[in-house]
DNA sequence: AGACGATAGTCGTCTGACGAGTGAGATTAT
DNA sequence: ATAATCTCACTCGTCAGACGACTATCGTCT
């Protein structure tokens, strides 16, 4: 194992989880090695071991039944449902698209009222808004807006950098620490501007998601809306039964 | 600490839930008591009381900080998004709306091919459809239809105990370890006799969620689709940084 | 053949300990 | 007085070893 930077336990379940997907540690009837087992080959203690495969549970990857064993969980490769954070362009390589965006148009200006609402900014507050379409071949499928305070992005900054995610220019930010993003799933009828950019008719049906990126510390550094021509990409949300609502 | 029946973890991570909602164990900068006091305060080793606030930390409720302490998460209380399985019914009553459902239709078949396919079962299997409205006060806002084979669920069995929710039902047996749902998002333009049921205009669009309800043991034991009225229920969700795609 | 009981293996929990990181107050230098 | 530095108590991360609870399997007995 190499260490630190990191926590231990949170190395050790990327090395399990990379077990699990080579199948190099799945059993035939799907268990997983005993934690005794994970803990001398990673050469960790077996708490830590305990802590790896707690988080690997929650997400949805193993089960572990008491006095039986871990072991994969059943069947339906759920992995990455909207309940995971992660850029456009990683969600659609995913699914095997071929993805290309426009020429960005970035401007900086004063926030709108939502926006600096949503931002929990003062009124006023200068932002950068990033907007652009995403392509597969010829045909426009999405068209988002992203709402940065420049406190947080700076133009050139942004210039420098932008690969078409801002997500993911975010996520290579050291001094950033995200934690999660608040997401609201619309339907919207296309104004005739979006349905210009997206070439459909006015009036047709989009997925609207509007979403606030919050920080480790509760800050928000992002507001974006994001419209989808339906039928290109299928959204898709794993829905746990909680803790708190469990039967008697 | 009560014990048994469950484990002491889930136990402790109920009780601390309990002390930060009521107030009872955050201090003013938000902190909480160290682990080694929660330890004592609820009767059981650091260990469970480590596995408790894992829990509660991949939920969300909590932030952990090597050498500063645990922090309750700052302010969004982001709770119970689409990523949590509740029934429509628990939705509803969280958001303070009153709803009401029509006299369900109930009738028992043999699967349709998408049905059984869905359900991963033999084709031909034999299954209950129960289809009904929900109001707010006159006006529907969603139709909802459930497919349950025979086998997990008996005609005379929903006739005693359906209250409305197929999945509160289930929740309430002991002998179904009911573990996740798979749900699809989508935007559905309204059918004729959708649009009927829902007093719409045929080509309205609706949100339609595609379910497939999944056991602990991985068995299908329900596929249900959802038609919503926009505007009524807003949805969103928790979109959380994956481990797996941290920047280097 | 089926019911039963012993047994080995695995997860859940406990105890005690040490190291690493943080934050605040005390100390020192300016 | 002010600012930089140091010290130290406190907290989380990790380790080691141990025992109990629970499961699955296999041999034994009826």
């Amino acid at each position: 194992m190499v260490r630190r930077t990191l926590p231990l336990a949170r190395q050790a379940a990327q090395e399990i989880l990379k077990g699990i997907e080579s199948g190099k540690w799945v059993r035939a009837n799907g268990a997983l090695p005993s934690e005794a087992a994970l803990s001398q080959q990673l050469a960790v203690s077996r708490a830590t071991i305990r802590d790896a495969l707690a988080q690997l549970e929650q997400r949805g990857v193993i089960t572990r039944r008491h006095g039986a064993g871990t072991f994969v969980a059943p069947l339906p490769r759920l992995d990455a449902g909207l309940e995971e954070l992660v850029s456009l362009e990683t969600l659609a390589r995913r699914i095997g698209l071929q993805t290309r965006m426009s020429q960005p148009h970035i401007e900086e200006r004063v926030a709108a009222p939502i926006e600096s609402e949503r931002l929990r900014t003062a009124p006023q507050t200068r932002v950068l808004a990033i907007a652009r379409v995403i392509f597969t071949g010829t045909r426009p499928i999405a068209y988002l807006v992203d709402i940065v305070p420049t406190t947080v992005l700076a133009r050139p900054d942004l210039d420098k950098n932008f690969r078409g995610s801002v997500l993911d220019l975010f996520l290579s930010r050291r001094d950033l620490a995200l934690s999660h993003s608040y997401t609201e799933i619309h339907i919207e009828l296309a104004s005739a501007p979006i349905a210009r950019k997206l070439r459909l008719k006015r009036g047709a049906p989009l997925h609207q998601l509007v979403a606030q990126l919050f920080t480790r510390d509760g800050r928000i550094v992002d507001y974006s809306q994001s419209f989808f021509v339906p039928g290109y990409f299928s959204f898709h949300v794993i829905r746990r039964v909680g803790a708190t609502n469990r039967a008697p």
